[in-house]
DNA sequence: TGTATTTTTTTTGTCGACAAAGAAAGTGGA
DNA sequence: TCCACTTTCTTTGTCGACAAAAAAAATACA
């Protein structure tokens, strides 16, 4: 637990506690930093922010309504386990939207979005270049969250920002365990993704998007099988 | 405003205070008994559930999560507006995953689903037999949610019922304008994607489901012009 | 009368406190 | 040692209170 300066009682804005409770919470949770399963304390949050439980209890009920955070009622809040019996559920759901979105921003995008678009694509090119894990994993996700932000369907970019987030959890734990270096192809595809967007090509975008999709659906499906074997023993 | 009986202090059970305010609340602004844009009032809530503001507002936040409220910082709650300009993409979604869910029902039901589903479909029927327009709009959802839930893509099934929520005030403003008397055909075409489904006959499923909520679409949205619905091969 | 400035009112965001629900630890008897 | 029962401890759900922000009302001034 890092400890913050107790010195530094921060004087924060009245309103911004619950938010920043929460983006904090959130990035820990997508990042791994906090384990699924893992307990949440509301007194020691309190006390790590420095203000009361009340904001903090606020922030968890958002973060319930995601599905990042799960009450047992009068006992225990903790972070929620990933679900590996749903994966193909989410795998199904992932995929399909990988296709919508893509294939409603070669319809919808304005000029624009695609400057938006590529520059979370540098960012994305950079992680990779620095191998920075958690880099990668985020911004691929702003990348395909630019692209259905683009698509001009608020729904499938809520959904899709859903699904990305729960992403990232998995992404993780699959770049933890092994050094990979397939993540240059994924900048290979994206680039083909956004010529595909810009040339207003939908058949193609949404050939791609699936591709990509399954691509990443792969990649984590590899990894599962191996974690199977793992731990099958135990 | 209905006010309860004072005499009644209802001793509630301790954690039952937020879902009971979230679930009645949930209901009055889906059947626009709160209209759109009225304004929320955390401490007539407050006396009027004879509880304190704590839990009144972590409902509130739980509402917001799911976009029914709107929030100002530091000033005014209300009830969200319903998006007209944004219906298109309404709709886009909303069909999409009436093919979807049908479809995945088609595939993954167990027989105890179908008996949910007829169950389902037969408050339906009864409603549309009684006239009961609020009835009709909210057990047309529970039916189609019965048939997500058999499709056993939690992500879906959360997805599609959010956006039938959103439709439940939609269909509510129809109904309250026109005195239609379509409905009948709704029950037949519940009818046909319960035999779909029950065949498990896929492509059925797809097509049924597709024209289902393009029929919907077409009731609520003469109005819209544009129609640029995604039509794609799953 | 119309406008700028101060005061009051309303509503929200946050706090500290307390009691209920379980869980964990302690106690006694066979 | 094992088990039933009590007692403490931890964590949650709820409460009433208070101060900050913004709006509404009141006031001053031209």
């Amino acid at each position: 637990m890092a400890i913050p300066d107790p010195d530094q009682a921060i004087e924060r804005k009245r309103g911004s506690g619950v938010k920043l409770v929460y983006d904090l919470l959130r990035d820990e949770i997508l990042d791994l930093k906090l384990a699924p399963g893992s307990a949440i304390d509301e007194v020691a949050l309190a006390a790590r922010f420095g203000m009361s439980r009340t904001p903090i209890r606020e922030a968890l009920v958002r973060l319930v309504g995601e599905g990042l955070i799960e009450t047992l009622p009068n006992r225990s809040t903790m972070v929620s386990n990933i679900d590996f019996l749903g994966m193909h559920a989410y795998f199904d759901a992932l995929v399909l939207m990988y296709r919508v979105t893509t294939r409603l921003a070669a319809q919808h995008h304005r000029a624009e979005d695609l400057i938006d678009i590529r520059a979370h694509q540098a960012e994305f090119s950079a992680a990779v270049r620095t191998q920075d894990a958690l880099a990668m994993i985020a911004t691929n996700a702003a990348f395909h969250s630019a692209i259905a932000a683009a698509g001009r369907n608020a729904y499938y970019a809520g959904f899709f920002d859903r699904l990305l987030g729960e992403g990232r959890r998995m992404l993780r734990l699959y770049y933890q365990s092994y050094d990979d270096r397939l993540p240059s192809r994924f900048v290979d595809e994206h680039e083909e993704i956004i010529a595909a967007i810009e040339a207003r090509d939908v058949a193609a975008a949404d050939r791609l998007g699936k591709a990509h999709g399954e691509q990443i659906v792969e990649q984590i499906g590899r990894l599962l099988t191996r974690h199977e074997r793992l731990d099958i023993d135990l």
